[in-house]
DNA sequence: AATAAATACGTGACAAGTCATATATTTTCT
DNA sequence: AGAAAATATATGACTTGTCACGTATTTATT
């Protein structure tokens, strides 16, 4: 009884280097990291979120889009954008306008302030991507990229195929 | 100046098309995925949430051990744990108690209900590891996982690392 | 021994994601 | 044309993660 309710500092160890090969927590801790990182080269590149980062850019990229491609391009929720961009617009970073064939979108443009903000935070973030560079060769990277394209197949995978499967077998 | 605020299909499809290959992007959306997909498998599970999962996890196979050592297993802030740890002990999942040797640690153990918590969300979250090992091959996933070491120790590099680093070229 | 420094944890504030639901506008169907 | 279905966006509620700061306890220094 007693002896189980000891912290054995051995078994602690053998159970942390067993979570390092598991890629489902992995990924936590590296995006978490990989976030706060930019987050803190934002501080530095004129001090915008990462959701205005990633806007200024393919605002810059893509040129006049509406939210829609926008959450499409980010791959993510069109509800972060609805909700950062009435900041951007507020702070003249972008201009929105309900597109003329169909009322129901929203057609998001860049401003020239907004301009001036992407060249302000690019360099900064161009360099991370420069510095990423060095770490992989060109061909480590289209492996690494092609390993993420599998994995995120798997995860978007409707938790019942999983459980299904195997079930069958 | 009105071509400037058309929408340009093809453009924006190529803005997407580019954003596939970047890595940071890339990690942001596919952990949401994966983490969007362990939730929904863990309210099969139990109804656990993935902070709840985790410490049922690493308890079980580490032993008792002290927040701080979660912590450090899960790679994530002891906040979280200190914010969900107390709800688990009210559901009766773990037990807490202050450490002899240092007041200032807590031992976190697995109780009785806690272990049966852990045996109905194990082998839905093991199913979902098989189903990954059948994705990657285990040379594969040790060259993933190689990757993500690499990348991981980029992105935790401080601001100032990759900031400097570019001036001194 | 007394003071200073380090450590463990709790807590408030925030960012970045998700979903569900509501509303306005289009599109489709009869 | 009118009704029904689909789509684009807004918004509230929630989870997972971060940091900063405060407090209690331990360790190190003088």
């Amino acid at each position: 009884m007693t002896g189980d309710q000891e912290r054995d500092v051995k078994r602690i160890e053998a159970r942390a280097e067993a979570a390092r090969t598991n890629l489902f927590g992995r990924m936590a801790a590296i995006y978490a990291a990989s976030r706060k990182q930019a987050q803190d080269l934002l501080q530095v590149g004129g001090g915008i979120s990462i959701v205005e980062w990633r806007t200024l850019w393919d605002l810059h990229e893509g040129g006049p889009m509406t939210i829609g491609d926008l959450a499409l391009t980010q791959s993510t929720d069109h509800s972060q954008l609805s909700r950062a961009l009435p900041q951007m617009r507020q702070k003249g970073l972008v201009s929105m306008r309900q597109a003329a064939q169909d009322g129901r979108q929203t057609i998001v443009s860049l401003t020239d302030r907004g301009r001036e903000a992407y060249q302000c935070a690019m360099p900064i973030m161009g360099t991370r991507r420069a510095c990423l560079g060095d770490v992989f060769t060109k061909a480590e990277m289209e492996e690494l990229i092609g390993f993420l394209d599998r994995f995120e197949a798997f995860v978007r995978r409707p938790a019942k195929d999983i459980l299904w499967k195997e079930e069958v077998e």
